[in-house]
DNA sequence: CTAATGAGAATGAACGTTCACTCTGATATC
DNA sequence: GATATCAGAGTGAACGTTCATTCTCATTAG
C-alpha cells in the first residue's frame, strides 16, 4: 500500500517530537519547557509541530501514556521469578534503583501534574490502578501458592506496596543525598515481615546488606 | 513604645496575606493562583500586596516556612509518649489520618515545587533534613531504651520511614479512593516487624485492624 | 498543478509587577 | 479649636514579558 510509507512517517515524526519532548519535560519540567524549548530540541517550528500534536496538553499526555506502557512492561519480569519475594524484589530493584535521574524525574513530574490537570489525572489514576491490580494479583497468586500468610488485607498491602513504592521514588528524585541501594535492603526485610508466613518471619535479617 | 503598635499590625497584615496565599495555594496549587486570585482573597490590591511581600516567589517562601514550623512542632507528641511505638503511631495518624484535605495538599504542593524552584527545594530539604534527624533521634533513644532491636541501620531506618510517610501522604493526596485509616494498621505492623526485638516480632499482627 | 510539508513571524491572552494617585488619620502650627 | 502638613496604607489601571497557538507564505513531492 502507498499510504504505509505515509503513515509510517507521520507516526515516527510523532516519536520523534515525543522524544524532544520527553527530554525537554524530564530537565525543566512541563511547565517550564516552552513549546519554543520543545521545537529547538525536535529541531521543528511550531507551526509544523501542531500540525502533528493539537497542543501542549497532548504531547504531555502522550509522555504520559508511553510511561504506562513502560511501567506495565516492567511486571514481565515478575511472572518469571521462581517465587514471590524474589519477584518483588526484582521489580524493587528495577523501580529505585535501575531507572535513571531522567525518567525518576519524569515520573514525579507526571504525579506532580496530575494535581492539577484532570486529564493528567485520569491517566495516572488508570496507571495506577493497573499497577496496584497487578501487584494484588501477584499477591493472590503467591497467597494461594502458600508464600505468605493468607490472614493480611491484600488489597490494602497492595496499596502500601505502591505507597511505599512511590515514596522511595519520589525521595530519589528530590532529595539528592538519598540512596536507594541503602535503603532497598531495609524495605525488602520489612515486606517480608509484613507477608511472610510466621514461621520464617526473622530469618532473612540481612541477607542483602553489607 | 509607638512602634509597637503599628509593627504589630505589619506582622499582622503579613499573616492575613499569608493565610489568605495558603487558601488560594491549596485550592489551586502554586502556578494556577494568581497574584490576582491572592488579593480577592486577602481583599486587598495588588499594589498594597507587594507592599509587604516583594514576590509571589516570597509568598511561597513564607507558606513553606510556616509548614515546617508546625512539621517541627507535630513531633512534640512523641516526646510525651510512654514508648517507641506509641508515639511512632500517634505521629502516623497524625500526619497521615488527621490532616485536612488542604494541608496534604499543600504539602504535596511545596513537594512537587521543590523540584523546580530552587529557593524552596532548600526550604524543603532543610524541614526534610529536620524531621529525619528527630526521627534518628526518637530511634536512637529507643535502640538505647532497648524498645527496639540494635542490629539495623538507624538512619537508613529514618530514611524509610520518611520515604513511607511521604508516599502515604502523596497518595493521600492524588487518589481520592485511597484510604488511610484502612492502611495505618498494615503500616505500623510493618515497622513493627523491621523494629521490633525478634522475639515479640509477630505478636501484634492485626490489633488495630477489625 | 495540487497537495503535503515545513518555516517563522504574528497574535492575543495571562500574569507578575509597577506606578501615579487617593484616602485616612495623626501631628504640628496658628 | 481650626487648619495646614504629612506619612503611609491602599487602589487599580497599565506595562512588559512570556508563551501557547495560529496565520501566511515558501518549498517539495507526486
Amino acid at each position: 500500500m502507498r499510504h504505509d510509507a505515509a503513515t509510517q512517517r507521520q507516526s515516527d515524526r510523532r516519536t520523534d517530537i515525543l522524544d524532544a519532548a520527553e527530554r525537554c519535560f524530564a530537565r525543566s519540567g512541563f511547565h517550564r519547557a516552552s513549546m519554543q524549548d520543545i521545537c529547538g530540541e525536535a529541531g521543528m517550528s511550531p507551526g509544523n509541530l501542531y500540525r502533528y500534536f493539537p497542543s501542549k496538553e497532548a504531547l504531555i499526555a502522550g509522555i504520559c501514556e508511553r510511561n504506562r506502557a513502560d511501567a506495565v512492561a516492567s511486571f514481565a519480569m515478575v511472572d518469571s521469578a521462581p517465587d514471590f519475594f524474589t519477584g518483588l524484589a526484582g521489580l524493587a530493584r528495577h523501580h529505585l534503583v535501575d531507572r535513571t535521574e531522567a525518567e525518576v524525574g519524569l515520573c514525579a513530574e507526571i504525579m506532580a501534574e496530575s494535581r492539577r490537570n484532570p486529564e493528567v489525572a485520569k491517566l495516572y489514576l488508570g496507571i495506577e490502578n493497573d499497577i496496584r491490580d497487578r501487584i494484588a494479583a501477584m499477591l493472590k497468586l503467591a497467597a494461594d501458592r502458600g508464600e505468605i500468610r493468607n490472614d493480611v488485607d491484600l488489597d490494602a498491602a497492595a496499596s502500601v506496596l505502591m505507597a511505599l513504592g512511590d515514596g522511595m521514588s519520589w525521595r530519589r528524585s528530590v532529595d539528592p543525598e538519598f540512596q536507594p541501594e541503602t535503603a532497598l535492603p531495609l524495605i525488602l526485610k520489612m515486606v517480608h515481615c509484613l507477608l511472610a508466613k510466621s514461621d520464617d518471619c526473622a530469618a532473612p535479617a540481612t541477607e542483602t546488606s553489607q
